[in-house]
DNA sequence: CTCGATTGTCTAGCGGTGCTAGGGTTGCTG
DNA sequence: CAGCAACCCTAGCACCGCTAGACAATCGAG
């Protein structure tokens, strides 16, 4: 049966290599460049070995934005962790929210921009990408203030970062007032106590 | 010379009609049934005839965006002009964003998500585009609070509408909410009372 | 060990895309 | 009215995602 888990464990492998290669590709030219021919002669097959693995270029766009959704809780839950006090840790989250889509402008289209064929915001949703927003939700739950659905103030802070993280990357936004954007966001949505208080009313 | 005139106009009509049909598609079919040949056919012209007046589906998308842009600066200030007070300008111009988004998604997309060749943020950028944000600073430019710039705060404010926008649209957000979402930013970012304050500190 | 069956991979090709070269026809101009 | 210029269309290029079918290599049964 030793035949048998080497195949498996060497289709295993060039799957791993495909994602990789894609991956690769997407970052260095554009998601553009990654067309089935190119991809396929990187790996040094030919184009049906690709359809052999995924259904077709969707899955595999599909595929790496649920290894970056991975990734990005990663990312944020590690910055959160490092932090002390509420209003540190979601400045930290945003840092690394803004951080890796900057460093990974590839991946996050697969997320975001282009069509990967993943269901979101129902029971089907892949649990990569529910787990992104938990990562999301167990920092910035505790800062949403009393009145308010933590989920529903998650969503937007989640909002606020995606636009900045979009408008930035596409030139609409300079990135050299990233910091004092980001600082100004923290500053409204949570307030300077850290509480998601909001002071007295005046009118 | 009314003969060349009267080219001249027809040909000014021709570009209007390529435009409004390629919008027309876009908006019923999506932008991938938005092509040359299907476009060329809907306005009884063969291809070529196209690229006589674009250079190529690009700069159709950029004109269209071009619209986009003067007509959403358009109902953003129609939709401040009937509000009183700051905080309600403000909320005005959020709805009347958002709305603008989720009634033309094509012309939205061809705005912020797809690559219409269009320069941003510095000195070549067209005139509807800086106009575009101009309509949004004028209303929230006054709420920004004292000591906060207020092209800042305007960046801050659109990049939360757009992530809104483009995160519901692609349903990653569910629509139902868009009211609660709206309300919080409002909120956060401008205060209850309208003008920008932010209650004493606390620590 | 042989031989059929199964598995794996490749070549070739389909219908589509954006875009363009070159030939005609049309209609204006002197 | 003749000649010319402007205009538009047919045909085709190189590329895209994807797939059918031929071929080779490997496996398992007798």
């Amino acid at each position: 049966m030793s035949v048998q888990e080497r195949k498996v464990r060497e289709r295993a492998d060039r799957e791993r290599l495909i994602l990789v290669t894609a991956r690769e590709l997407a970052e260095q030219q554009g998601w553009d460049a990654v067309t089935t021919r190119q991809l396929a002669e990187r790996i040094e097959y030919s184009q049906p070995v690709l359809y052999s693995h995924f259904r077709g270029k969707r899955e595999i766009i599909g595929a790496i934005a649920l290894e970056g959704a991975a990734e990005l809780a990663a990312a944020v839950r590690a910055a959160v962790g490092a932090a002390k006090g509420p209003r540190a840790r979601v400045t930290a989250l945003a840092y690394a929210y803004l951080d890796f889509a900057a460093q990974n402008p590839a991946v996050y289209d697969a997320m975001f921009q282009l069509d990967g064929g993943l269901a979101f915001a129902q029971d089907e949703t892949p649990e990569p990408l529910k787990d992104g927003f938990a990562a999301l939700l167990e920092t910035l739950g505790e800062v949403a203030g009393d009145d308010v659905d933590p989920g529903l103030f998650t969503e937007l802070f989640w909002a606020a970062l995606h636009g900045l993280a979009t408008l930035t990357r596409s030139g609409r936004l300079l990135p050299q007032d990233t910091e004092r954007r980001t600082q100004l966001l923290v500053d409204r949505l949570v307030g300077r106590d850290g509480l998601g208080s909001r002071g007295p009313r005046r009118s």
